[in-house]
DNA sequence: TCCTAAACTAACGTTAACGTAATCTGAAAT
DNA sequence: ATTTCAGATTACGTTAACGTTAGTTTAGGA
C-alpha cells in the first residue's frame, strides 16, 4: 500500500497561487471528483488533485478556455484513461476500438486548436517584431 | 486626396462576425476614437477603424487579453507611431531617444510574453500528443 | 484544557463584456 | 410621400468566476 500524502487548503494555495474560494468553486462546479475531509470536514488535497488542479490553471492561462471547457477536456482526457486502463479486458473489442478512436478524436480536435492558436501568436509575433524593428532602425539612422 | 471608404455598422458587423453592441461597446470604453457619422448620427468605420478592430479581436482571441490590457497595447503602439512620426522634426532628439527607448520596452514586453506563451502552449501540446501516441500504439498493439 | 489560527458553510456582492428590450430617428427604395 | 428597415440611445439584464462577509466549528500546540 502507498503512502498517500495529503495536503491542507493552506499548502494547497500556497503551492498554486489562488486562493481557497476558487478551491470551493473547481469543486462546486465539478472539476475536482472526489476531494478527501478530515473526521472535522476539513478538506485534504491528494498530490494527484494539485497536479490536476495545476493542469487545469494551465488550461486556464495558456489556452484562455473557459472552467467548462476545461470540464470537457479534463472528461476526454479521463475517458481515455478509462479505456486504456481497461483495453486489456474480456468485453468487446470493437466497442472498445470505436471508444478508443473517439477519445483519440477528440485529443486530436484540442491539438489542432492549439496549432492554430500557436500559429496565431507566431504572426503576431512577427508583427510585433516587425514594429520594434523598424523602432530600433529609427534610432540608427538617426544616431549615424 | 484620398478618398476614404467608410463602412455601415451593418457592414462592420459582418466583416468581423461581431454585433452591433460590441461596435457600440468597444466605442464606449474608448478602444474606438474618432468613429465618424453621417449627418443623421448613423456611425460609418473607415477601413483603418476596421483594421483595429481586427487587431483588437486577435488580440483578445490569441492573448486572452482583457480590454483594459488591450487598451494599453494599443496606446503603446500609438505612442511609438507619433514618435515615429515626429522622430525627424525639430525637437529634443535626447528625450525622443528616450521615449523611443520606452515605447521599444513596452514592444519588447508584449512580445516577451507571447513568447512564453508559446513556450508554454508548447509543452501543451507535447503533453497532449504523448497521450495520442499511447492510445494508438495500444491500438496497434492490441490488433498485432 | 484552552486558545488561536485555520477551515467550514451559506449567502450576498462584484466586475467584465456584452445581451436584450423599448422607443425613437434616419436612410433609401418604391 | 410613404413605408420599411437599419441605426441610435437608454437602461436594465445576464453570465462566469470568483470576492467578501458572517457566523460557526475544527485542529493542534502551549
Amino acid at each position: 500500500m502507498t503512502i498517500s500524502v495529503k495536503f491542507t487548503v493552506e499548502e494547497a494555495t500556497e503551492r498554486l497561487g489562488i486562493t481557497s474560494r476558487t478551491l470551493h468553486y473547481y469543486e462546486e462546479i465539478g472539476l475536482l471528483p472526489d476531494v478527501a475531509r478530515t473526521e472535522g470536514g476539513h478538506r485534504l488535497y491528494s498530490e494527484e488533485t494539485l497536479e490536476r488542479l495545476s493542469h487545469i490553471l494551465r488550461l486556464k492561462l495558456v489556452l484562455g478556455a473557459s472552467l467548462q471547457e476545461i470540464r470537457d477536456i479534463l472528461q476526454a482526457e479521463e475517458e481515455l484513461e478509462t479505456i486504456k486502463a481497461s483495453y486489456r479486458g474480456e468485453s468487446d473489442m470493437d466497442e472498445r476500438d470505436r471508444l478508443l478512436d473517439e477519445a483519440a478524436d477528440r485529443l486530436q480536435k484540442i491539438i489542432t486548436h492549439i496549432d492554430e492558436k500557436m500559429e496565431k501568436l507566431q504572426a503576431m509575433r512577427l508583427g510585433f517584431d516587425k514594429r520594434l524593428e523598424r523602432a530600433r532602425r529609427l534610432k540608427q539612422e538617426h544616431r549615424g
